[in-house]
DNA sequence: GGCTTATTGAAAGTCATTTTCGGTAACTGC
DNA sequence: GCAGTTACCGAAAATGACTTTCAATAAGCC
């Protein structure tokens, strides 16, 4: 999603597009998937250098509230932010020495999405995260 | 796991079996699937009157540690705890009309842990909630 | 029963995130 | 274009989940 149809998405609904939003969308797409909300402060700061911590926090917020941004968690207690994009369906390959996160597309689950499990429970959507070692940190091991 | 069993992981390690950790792992035998830490200490009380806060973190901080009990974590910034007990692999249906959290044991993904993808990623294990409206939700609406 | 030391409870401290509030700047209507 | 409305901004203070500190207590070992 470009920065022009992003602006339209909240236009639309009474929104504006700042200097601001304009920067955490940039940083977003220069980034790459579920980074956590101090980097992409400092990484928008260098678009926005009086950009402050919590305007942020508001703006991946109201982003996510448009569908523009999507949070993820992966349980640290941090919430990451990633671009909702044209890309695909994906997931989170977690590595559990050196923390990074890369994206996993091989998901099998969607077709759980729109259907009824269990006692009667509607699935809207699911989270699903992997968790282990990458090549790097196998290798050094 | 009865407390006995537990009490048994415990010594084995140097740690002691206290009514505190008693009554901790009571509560969570009688409350179910994926409870809150403060639905936890508020249970556990009643076996334990004095039982602080505090220490209900370090207890459960210590028997998910010896894989006694397991943290879930559903995205909201509170981390909840279910026993590890002789329960099958599972995971969550997570209500989003009123948070009810239910077990799910349709999972197709185990066959993934051990196993390699991606560009050399080893899965150590994984997590997966589902997300959606239970049957009261849906027919209230 | 006495000893060692893991454990406890209360208070204070972290850290991510949210709220408050006075000032600023997008969009709207002219 | 220009003014007016009000969404938005930044900084400081507040919140809430969780952790650390520290003196007192009580498990498990002899």
């Amino acid at each position: 999603m470009d920065l022009e149809q992003a602006a339209g998405y909240l236009r639309a609904r009474g929104r504006r597009m700042t200097v601001q939003r304009r920067a955490v969308l940039q940083a977003l797409a220069e980034l790459g998937c579920a980074r956590g909300v101090g980097e992409i402060h400092a990484r928008a700061r260098r678009l926005a250098p009086r950009l402050g911590l919590v305007t942020v926090y508001r703006t991946l917020d109201a982003l996510a509230a448009e569908g523009v941004v999507r949070p993820v968690f992966l349980g640290d207690g941090r919430t990451r932010y990633e671009s909702a994009e044209a890309e695909r369906h994906h997931h989170h390959l977690v590595c559990l020495g050196c923390g990074r996160v890369d994206p996993f597309e091989g998901c099998s689950l969607q077709r759980l999405d729109g259907t009824v499990v269990g006692k009667g429970f509607a699935v809207a959507t699911h989270r699903l995260e992997l968790f282990g070692y990458c090549r790097d940190c196998r290798e050094r091991a």
